[in-house]
DNA sequence: CTGTTAGCGCTTTCAT
DNA sequence: ATGAAAGCGCTAACAG
């Protein structure tokens, strides 16, 4: 049996509130019970019961994050650990802890995120990786439970988001590209569950139309993978035509296309010029290096972190924040050839 | 005000403990009366107090992970998430929860690890990525508390341990480097902080040893990261006679060889071989792709979440488990060609 | 300054 | 089959 604030009371004469008074450095015990008190703890190795403390302050000073690791989005894997850990270490300096719960599929799931939260009494709630159609939303939004979610677009009253703003990222890329003369560029979706993979893709339509260069069969699905932008780059390297530019909706199939093209004997950027989305470490070290649109994983889960904490003691509503992207320019564009001719 | 048993007890004129009793599907209550309060309880939506629960059961079935993000040791980085990814499924499978301890600096931390586990009543606690010389092992393996590290081969009464067979890894790449032909083999260590990184120098040292071709001048300082794989690539460039083979401790670090050696024109595997350890997915993207040691991840933390489970219900003694590695033979290893000549 | 009392929400003997 | 009572370890008024 751990040792309680009753056992050190009674070794001591004295009684239990007053001990719990002096370990919590209440003020209206002497400064000498307070040692005493201390050093009698430390002696019997006395360890707070958090379990009691939060039941009876009815403060559970706990987060709950929420990872979806379906094997499906590829991206999440590599992206989530990111944001995890500077959650975590900003969740320490609150003194709060962080309990984690991994979703595999909200099909599959019979417990509803806000019952894991409510029974776990958390105080605030992260998502990484919140799918499109997951039916748990709704429920969310009105559970009046503080909630952030990060690359999902939502805000209510108790729900907030953080995001770059990927549109903003895709226009920069789209600039560039245009810049450099390309007017061919073909776009390599994400995994269709992911709702950035729709808000990427769109602006790309977006400044394609504009310019009346748009075309369905310059498009292609993926799923973030590495596999998946191999297998795109196989395809896109068989067209009766090579594309001017592709813009990968992720540095990790940026890399699969580059796998691809090298096989078949492509040369970036001399033939055909790529660009990638987060600036992924691994894209100074591939060959070519990446020409990529940077988001700050940091800032993002940082900014989240605060959110949250801002919602449970001020009882602000939920903002939509988006934070800026920054291109990345390396080796993988070039200016279009036929241009300069 | 959350909905309590109590709450449900009077709105239906019956007693709390009968509520508890229903609830929790005891055999000492009528069928038709826990029909009935699980309907009402369903209406008032009520969630269980699991804070409640766990005080009055003294079971916390809760978990401690702790992840040591030290900035130093960047492999943690990448490979703690797939760690803790298979935790958290397998702990899901017992009913238990993960909160989640990050680790910054050993020395900076005040808290002790085992503080920190009393405090929350975790009833076991798993270790990714602990450090050499942090101080704190020793009250761990005294501490009674179930513990199992990944990554740091420690066993003693209440730890366990399980990785990768690390030295046998180190032999299945150096036997392949020998069959090829190849003698004047350099070593990339990993970070010093690491306890594999001296497993795997030893193994390498030790076979090279044997055949009376150790020498300190093919052994480089690395940490895991991509950055020091192409500082040390670079330094290897510059050598008076380029080695027959490197063999760096991570694929990361390899990566960063591959990348390094392409500036300097240097042909893998026609000029010289490259493997890495730890089969991560972007080696089979990289150019060549990377012949390398896998271990698998998914294995290691299922074993060691299993392990405490063992270890918190059947008492079992800690233990130290290393699973098999595994040469994966791609392209970056050729025969030796003064060894042809 | 220290002690007394009550109670957080729940489970669990032990009665009935 | 249901209820009464006690208590997990702790904090927080309120007294003294």
């Amino acid at each position: 049996m751990a040792v309680t604030i009753k056992d050190i009371a009674v070794e001591m004469g004295i009684t239990p509130s007053s001990v719990s008074k002096a370990l919590n450095e209440k003020s209206d015990v002497s400064t000498d019970l307070k040692r005493k008190v201390r050093q009698v703890a430390q002696e019997m190795g006395y360890k707070k019961n958090m379990l009691a403390v939060r039941l009876v302050t009815m403060k559970s000073n706990t987060l709950g994050v929420f990872i979806f690791s379906r094997t499906k989005i590829r991206n999440s894997e590599s992206t989530a650990y990111k944001y995890l850990n500077i959650m975590l270490n900003e969740a320490k300096k609150y003194g709060y802890d962080i309990v984690l719960f991994s979703i595999e599929s909200s099909l599959s799931e019979n417990k509803s995120y806000i019952d894991l939260c409510r029974e776990r009494q958390v105080e605030g709630a992260l998502f990484i990786g919140f799918e499109n159609n997951d039916y748990h939303l709704e429920e969310l939004v009105h559970s009046g439970l503080p909630v952030v979610m990060i690359e999902k677009n939502i805000s209510s009253e108790n729900t907030g988001c953080v995001m770059v703003d990927n549109a903003g990222g895709i226009s920069l890329g789209m600039n560039y590209l245009f810049t450099l003369g390309h007017e061919k560029i073909a776009f390599i979706k994400g995994h269709f569950a992911a709702e950035l993979s729709e808000i990427r893709f769109s602006q790309y339509r977006k400044m394609m139309e504009e310019k009346n260069i748009y075309s369905d069969r310059l498009v292609f699905e993926g799923d973030f993978s590495l596999e998946s932008g191999y297998a795109v780059g196989l395809r896109i390297s068989e067209m009766p035509e090579l594309p001017d530019a592709v813009f990968a909706s992720n540095d990790l199939m940026a890399i699969g296309v580059i796998r691809a093209f090298s096989e078949k004997g492509i040369k970036i950027p001399d033939d055909i010029s790529l660009i990638g989305f987060d600036n992924f470490e691994i894209g100074k070290y591939v060959q070519p290096k990446l020409t990529t649109i940077a988001q700050n994983f940091s800032d993002i889960a940082e900014s989240a972190v605060t959110m949250i904490f801002n919602m449970i003691n001020s009882g602000l509503h939920g903002r939509s924040v988006l934070l800026d992207p920054e291109l990345i320019v390396r080796e993988s564009c070039a200016i279009n050839k036929k241009y300069t001719d």
